[in-house]
DNA sequence: ATTGATACCGAATCTTTTTTCGGTTATTGC
DNA sequence: GCAATAACCGAAAAAAGATTCGGTATCAAT
């Protein structure tokens, strides 16, 4: 999968679980498949601005991981689906307040967001 | 603070919530300072796997999104003080359930990454 | 005046993660 | 046979993020 250099540290709950579910899309993903949607083209097409080789890899680590089971039905132009495991149940709620608290605050987050922009333009 | 570039989307929650959040240590800085750990060096001792810098870069984007206040008492060897804003502490129900899960599946998950780490030594 | 503690910053370097791109395989429809 | 579609993989390159290191500044104690 890839071989990391630095030790790690899975002393705290926090870090455990950022293990598991972070990264760039992740949470998106299994929110993706909780809502249905629940196959790697069709979560590339829900998830526009993630590439399709990041969703496959970061589902690869999701089902490493036992939080998403996979089946692949051998037919057609090959039919993957992937849906949450009881795990990947267990952080629907965490899932849902984290998405709530970032509509919540969207607004003063884009805020701040666009006062840094502003500033890396100018130079001086 | 450092120009990025690609472009972002914030365009739903759990993207904006992690634009705020994410970062190797932003989640356990903020649950040290929950538990009354307010000071950059103490934070350090605490956070023992975290290097001062990174810390201290971490506390400046929370302060730059307004998670947390920082009160610089002009005396002695320099003493700052960081707090939860309001909205920091919004975030402590979501950091608690996250620790919560982490710790309610530590051992499996440790158990996952050390077979990574065992595949990783043989070479084939 | 030197040392020690604290906070903080800039820049180079290194690690990790994501992206890009070019494959492979298998099956359907033409 | 040839194009299209879906899933997926490997590897190079790019980007993002973290670390290392060496600095500044301030005051207090020795």
């Amino acid at each position: 999968m890839y071989e990391r250099k630095m030790e790690e540290d899975l002393d705290c709950g926090i870090r455990v679980a950022l293990k598991v579910f972070s990264g760039k899309w992740k949470l998106c993903i299994i929110d993706a498949i909780n809502r249905g949607i629940v196959r790697p083209a069709e979560i590339h097409k829900n998830i526009a601005s993630a590439t399709l080789r990041v969703i496959e890899m970061q589902l690869a680590e999701l089902y490493f991981f036992g939080v998403v089971d996979k089946c692949t039905e051998d037919v057609y132009p090959k039919k993957s689906e992937y849906k949450l495991t009881e795990l990947g149940r267990s952080l629907l709620p965490i899932l849902s307040k984290i998405d709530k608290w970032g509509m919540d605050h969207a607004d003063f987050v884009k805020e701040r967001q666009s006062e840094l922009e502003e500033n890396a333009m100018k130079p001086a």
